[in-house]
DNA sequence: GACAATTACTTGACATATCAACTATATCCG
DNA sequence: CGGATATAGTTGATATGTCAAGTAATTGTC
């Protein structure tokens, strides 16, 4: 491998595992949920239909059926989510947010930006965030050609 | 908040948490072991000195000492690595790789090496990857002067 | 030299993630 | 139609991460 290879992928490691979950352990300082919540109800806020099913839900945010079955079944318990069968195909769960949900996120959201902001979009030129927008483009392409669990794409826009 | 400074961290947030879990993944599958395994072993094997104590290696990789303890405590038992008391500061514990360790880290090293390859360095130019250092760098000191757990520096060039 | 504050590390409880196995329904196709 | 196959989701075991509280040794500092 060669030195700039790796240099630059030390680099992207090193804000992989130290920005996310920063700004993950800030949501729950801020509006006591998980980063997790914070990601599901944030796609599910900002839903233009009322309710998805899990699966589409899941493969939106790129996580496997399992982890997005747990998670959802913890956060009906909360009172942040409420889950009904599907009418036309009844091994499908709609999933929508409740007001309760509702609530938390619009108090969340602004917060989470704040922060985001804070400590990333603040530090970036516009011409960083441009080339991270390609890089993220490239890896993401090569990832849905080579790699099962992203084959659709999917984005609720899910992240702020 | 800006369109660019939004669609630049959801390319971001889109990256960190689909790539860096799939490498994990590889990991698992062409060495049997986990993703906080690799990067332990890693650090330990490119260590000039024969140990590092706990903290240090905890600081170095950015985790906590909870973390590291418990990581370490299975590692062990796992027969990777050793762990012994420091003679000038019994606080202290020293850690190191075992044979066993070491053999697993010269066969998974080069095997990830091609996975980072796959699916990072081949899909980048190396203006991207340029930038990416310059990005990685910027939201580095950032953190550093404006959140704790990073504060010293201490890259073991611990991933790959 | 002693007592307070720090530092290094451990522990156990809890939250979450991942994996494999399972149920139930739907679709495909002869 | 009817059996094979695929799809949606659940479940429970296990691994891992996180948090708060604890122990023990060390370093101030008066």
């Amino acid at each position: 491998m060669k030195e700039l290879d790796s240099k630059a992928w030390r680099a992207f490691h090193k804000i992989g595992t130290s920005l996310l979950p920063h700004l993950g352990r800030q949501i729950t300082n801020h509006s006591g949920i998980s980063g997790a919540e914070y990601v599901v109800l944030v796609a599910l806020y900002e839903l233009k239909v009322p309710s998805v099913n899990l699966n589409r839900l899941a493969r939106g945010l790129g996580w496997e059926m399992s982890r997005m079955s747990h998670q959802i079944s913890r956060m009906e318990d909360a009172g942040f989510v409420k889950k009904s069968k599907n009418v036309d195909d009844s091994r499908c769960f709609d999933v929508s947010i409740t007001a309760k949900g509702r609530k938390i996120a619009e108090s969340a959201i602004p917060l989470q930006s704040k922060e985001i902001n804070h400590c990333f979009s603040d530090v970036l030129t516009q011409s960083q965030m441009r080339a991270l927008i390609e890089i993220s483009e490239a890896i993401s392409n090569h990832m849905k050609e080579h790699h099962p669990l992203n084959k659709k794409e999917y984005t609720y826009d899910a992240v702020s």
